[in-house]
DNA sequence: GCTTGAAGCTCTAGCAACTAGAGGATTCAC
DNA sequence: GTGAATCCTCTAGTTGCTAGAGCTTCAAGC
């Protein structure tokens, strides 16, 4: 029990994570498992936190949890190329882009959908329609 | 067992959904309950075709399976305002932009860090680094 | 030292929207 | 009548958490 020691809430409030999801990413071997107390509740260490900020921030790129392991795993290796890394963002940069245009071709289709209703009867309704309608 | 019963396979061919799906579709009530032959399968009408297609279009635009029963559920009344309809359809637009919106700051932080790494070791990679700090 | 309330623990189940697989029954063409 | 294709039900898995029940531990104040 050093100084730096985190309880779970601690390094909940440090980091914004949920404590709930701290234990999760214990459990599925994201965070390396925490140090007990006696009474076996868990301790966290300054690691901790920078492990838990990455991967907190992968999250928020949206790297799926495979990714976030194959990045940090990546992170570990200080002497290696970072080519796999600049790999994976790329490829992770491909993906975000095709839901973008994705995104966008349904954003232009419900425009449409919205701007052609103009009130009336169901029966009558545009977006109805628009919606029965395959190609 | 009229000549224009399908069964669930030819309903997925003709609607381009899986059977799986059609199945489970009927069982949360998205889909009416099909007829059954003696030997207990099921059996479609063509207004189960009418109505899948409604529902596949739908959750192409995004619309979650609650909206899809809202929408399903005013389509039905003829004669009602095509207000709510409208709505929700509008509602979700929102929604659609919001997301937009997101994926294009992480476009944005996605491209920076990947143009950012010009390849050597991970000690020093830009990546790593920009995904280690919290803002 | 004792009390008490906050914070922690484990375990289970739930969310959305399917998808996959096991193991068996039905249907249909030949 | 046979064999292949299709269908049936049921269960469990996917992703990434989140919520709750019921219990224990910790830390601060008296």
């Amino acid at each position: 029990m050093t100084q730096s020691d985190l309880r779970i809430g601690d390094l909940a409030r440090r980091t914004g994570v949920g404590a709930a999801t701290i234990r999760y990413y214990g459990d599925i071997g994201l965070l390396p498992e925490a140090g007990r107390s006696e009474g076996g509740q868990r301790h966290y260490g300054p690691s901790h936190v920078e492990r838990l900020t990455f991967i907190k921030r992968c999250r928020e790129l949206g790297f799926s949890q495979d990714d976030v392991r194959a990045l940090l795993t990546h992170a570990d290796q200080s002497d290696a190329s970072c080519e796999d890394v600049a790999q994976l963002a790329k490829k992770h940069l491909e993906v975000v882009r095709a839901k973008l245009a994705t995104l966008q071709v349904l954003e232009n289709s419900l425009e449409y959908m919205v701007h052609a209703c103009h009130g009336g009867r169901i029966e009558d309704c545009r977006i109805v329609k628009a919606l029965a309608n395959h190609d």
